[in-house]
DNA sequence: CCCACTTACGTATCGCGTAATCATG
DNA sequence: CATGATTACGCGATACGTAAGTGGG
């Protein structure tokens, strides 16, 4: 293994903080240091991250690539020692749970505070996502329990689910615009021929 | 981020070969270097990893947790590195591909022979999955297609599917079997009373 | 009493800091 | 010339090897 997690945490705090030495100091290193990591990082994986013309230095697209698997495997270690503490305590010391912002969530609220009544150890952390979202936290193991995660379940080892009602949706476009005069019923592939705008909760890419 | 690769590397080692002297015999180490770095693991992440009361030490519950843990983050770092050089390189010189069992291979000889004819640059590697394993084989990033993945598509950013055909399936049961003399259509809670075996690739366990 | 793990200790490597150098806008 | 990255070099922490110690079956 020629890859080391401290190496990924430095590529991230760069793209972070936007510069060699803008990372150093946030990692409270000297900016040589950094400088050293990534030049041996790119040894190691034998590839260039880094545009070095120009005054700051910036990614390549295989650095882009290094730097998205990266975080994603630094998120894996996090969840990894969040996880061995939680065994060797016995006991959830919180469930962290996704709701898709589909679901009003005033309807959690009486189950949250009968929750709280039976059991006051286990402290409940909400996270709100759309679309794959809940899917997503719950696969990269950002959430221990999802609620309104739309479409089926896929049948993952370690995972299951049970449908706990439907949801309603109409399409609607403006009177202007072309989908308004086609043939009913609307085929996927004539929909996608027009654009689509997707609300995404961008909190995570900053 | 107290954790490192290399431990990782070491304890996989250890549960695959046995003990700590025939992990070390495979990483070309000495023993007391396998056991500092355990010691130096445990130490990091506050948990006891092993057992030692006995003449092998064993893995504790937690310690089986971080391995299963750590193996899939070594696997993504393996990956990392792949994507890496493969970005760099600007082609895919191999096509992973994870196909369901329940779809007889032969099915899939005539489009690999046109592929083939076509694209003599691209390897394809076949992967054979059950249940959720095509899936949970692109979501692993173990491959980068799949054929006949059962169930709808989890809606998950960076994936996109479309239906293939149809599976029937005929749940059977022996006569003799209480479930023989259930009344029909038959429940998922009503089978979920009886024991269920599910085959599964065990290639990946070892 | 053998085998497996641990501990003690010396050593070499590697990561980091200092400081000087280079490059860019 | 100011800002940011690299290089040279020395120091100190850390991982590893040698060898002795501990303990279970």
């Amino acid at each position: 293994m020629k890859l080391s997690l401290e190496a990924l945490e430095v590529l991230d705090a760069i793209d972070r903080h936007g510069s060699f030495a803008a990372a150093g100091e946030a990692l409270f290193k000297v900016p040589s240091s950094i400088s050293y990591m990534i030049g041996k990082l790119e040894e190691d994986l034998g590839v260039t991250l880094f545009d070095r013309t120009g005054l700051k230095a910036k990614l390549t697209p295989t650095g882009q690539a290094v730097l998205e698997d990266g975080r994603r495997l630094l998120r894996g270690a996090i969840e990894l020692e969040r996880r061995a503490k939680k065994i060797e305590a016995g006991w959830e010391s919180e469930l962290r749970i996704a709701v898709d912002v589909i679901l009003p969530f005033r309807i959690l609220l009486p189950y949250i505070t009968t929750f709280y009544g039976e059991n006051s150890q286990t402290r409940l952390l909400f996270s709100h996502e759309v679309s794959g979202g809940p899917w997503e936290a719950l696969l990269d193991g950002r959430a221990d329990f999802a609620i309104g995660a739309l479409d089926h379940a896929p049948n993952l080892p370690g995972f299951s689910s049970c449908s706990i009602g439907q949801v309603q949706s109409a399409f609607a476009v403006a009177p202007g615009h072309p989908l308004a005069d086609a043939v009913e019923p609307l085929d996927r592939s004539v929909i996608g021929q027009y654009r689509q705008v997707e609300i995404q909760d961008t909190s995570r890419q900053r």
